[in-house]
DNA sequence: GAGAATTGTTAGCACCATCTAACATATTGC
DNA sequence: GCAATATGTTAGATGGTGCTAACAATTCTC
């Protein structure tokens, strides 16, 4: 990830493009954290209803494969995000613990937000899910007064 | 892209994880479309503004190299979303326009929701491009609903 | 506690998106 | 119109996310 100069001569509307490019680097950073957040976050609900996270419960709720999750946990593990033994469940770092709770924050607050903008609760459980990662604590900020307000 | 059997009996929250799996699919089909929409987006605006879309133009404004730019366009060819000649500017098919325009709806509904609720229009901008791919029809609906009474 | 069923890992494949370096083509400016 | 500059492509690397098939470990059941 070596990044963009931002050093270059262009025509006319060089502000518009940079403006423009540092958001679309902003939802590529988001992206590449998204796959983690949900982990954890499912994570950590998991081990709260079940007491633990089996892959084979995360790769069900995911909707993917086993292996694929088995992949995906040695990355938050080498991240930090979680701790593990071999064909043993999966354990939050405290890291992923302050994570996980974070994002289920976002998560309720833009839940509660679709919900009291008059979204039926399944679209709105769909949605929250994609929109999540993309809110900054601003927006998080005005989502929630609109909810509480209304 | 084979998907997940929806055959197997889980525990007693069998329904509660089909649905989130079944959001995290929408998620992730979403993920995988981002991308062409923000390129036919952008193509259509320097088309319009700049009377053509050039890689390097359309690289400066997403902040990446232009080498990842030709190969992204490559797919997008092979998508049927542009029609472009070797060292030569790229062109909308009328399915790539459909998209673009369908997706600049979508961003500046988006966009003036956000506004709407009182968001600084550069965090508005940046969380728009975000937000934007991950909005269902009828949350797209009641923003816009929501943005015109304001 | 042994055999069956379930769960987890490894290996190997495919695809995508990003980068740099090297090279090919166009465009520009004199 | 030629040389310099700008732009575009190709090649090859890295790393992420997904899959299946085959194998290993654990857990369950009798």
């Amino acid at each position: 990830m070596t990044g963009i100069d931002p050093k270059n001569r262009m025509g006319t509307d060089d502000r518009a493009a940079d403006l423009r490019a540092e958001a679309f680097q902003g939802v590529r950073a988001a992206r590449s954290r998204e796959l983690a957040e949900d982990y954890v976050e499912l994570i950590a609900e998991l081990i709260h209803d079940h007491g633990e996270a089996r892959p084979v419960d995360i790769a069900a709720r995911l909707g993917v494969r086993v292996p694929t999750v088995t992949k995906t946990l040695d990355r938050l593990a080498r991240e930090g995000l979680i701790t593990r033994a071999r064909y043993r469940s999966v354990f939050l770092t405290d890291e992923g613990r302050a994570l996980a709770r974070e994002c289920r924050r976002r998560h309720e607050i833009v839940l509660r937000f679709l919900l009291s903008l008059g979204l039926d609760p399944e679209t709105a459980e769909r949605d929250a899910e994609g929109i999540e990662h993309h809110v900054s604590a601003r927006t998080l900020a005005l989502f929630a007064a609109f909810a509480s307000k209304s």
